[in-house]
DNA sequence: TGTTATTTGTTCAACTTTGAACTAATTATC
DNA sequence: GATAATTAGTTCAAAGTTGAACAAATAACA
């Protein structure tokens, strides 16, 4: 099937291979850059995650939570009880269905949030610089189709 | 309760950090697939990535190595040894410097190699044909000028 | 040259992440 | 409404990753 090399066909001659390397490598150094940038408040890049999309979708649980980070749900029966005795996050349980326990940020865990937030925010924004208005606007849309065909590969399959 | 900011001035709402994370969201996924896809050849995504790049730039130094890929010159002392123990590479002893060990690929480890980039070449190409040829262009170009700005951040600061 | 500083790779213990097995709660099916 | 199947979350051990401390080799430089 893959009749891999007719010499001079390696993957890295392949446009769309080469290209999507750049994007590897690229996310790779920001998601380094951004760890480094949270230590100073004692936030990993996976408590940073994690906080995020509390702040973003308050009560959200703990499944739908591991959904979105595309991380196991063992992994945040981990986390979330560090975020809680730190005083960042609450666990309620759901008054409807009782296996469900429902995420929310206290004072302190939103203020927190807020400042890894704008940490992000600045790495992104100074990294981003380099492309046009309507560049980026290019960069966002190619990815969002890339992601919605992957998660149709999920779907199909099942 | 936290009265996160002034309304409607969330980090999301920023077109530059909205785009990076379909970036960083579409790499995830692709990571994830990649591994599923990667697995039946005994093969993890880091043994994969360490292949490669053997496979491309053979006799690469461990630590030409570790730069490549971000990650420590531990973590190689860790892994190479296994796949040294399979009989995929070979680490010769540099005749003019005695620290070094240069990484080559046996026949055995080239022949896999090929058979991963093929794996990997398909789900990126069936991802990215979702992409034109000028897009798909575009967006390396973006990508590359992003991680060139990365790369002086790091090189300023030292 | 001799002394110091740097670089390469290794080791080891601490820290993270993962997946399989489990309990409890809910939903589906007969 | 009983029973089976599914779902949410937890536990725990195994696997993976990291960084600090170290040894050996090389480079710098007085």
């Amino acid at each position: 099937m893959t009749d891999p090399a007719p010499t001079g066909s390696l993957p890295w001659d392949l446009p769309r291979f080469r290209n999507w390397i750049a994007v590897a490598r690229a996310h790779q150094m920001v998601e380094k850059a951004l760890t480094t940038r949270l230590a100073p408040f004692g936030v990993r890049l996976a408590h940073h995650d994690i906080l995020a999309n509390i702040y973003r979708f308050a009560g959200l649980t703990q499944n739908e939570l591991a959904q979105r980070l595309l991380v196991g749900r063992s992994n945040l029966s981990m986390l979330l009880p560090e975020l809680e005795k730190r005083g960042l996050i609450e666990r309620r349980s759901d008054a409807a269905d009782k296996r469900v326990r429902r995420l929310w940020l206290t004072k302190a865990g939103g203020e927190l949030t807020e400042r890894t937030l704008a940490v992000q925010a600045g790495v992104v924004t100074d990294m981003m610089t380099i492309l046009s208005d309507e560049e980026c606007q290019a960069l966002g849309d190619y990815m969002r189709r890339i992601s919605a065909g992957l998660a149709q590969w999920d779907t199909d399959q099942s």
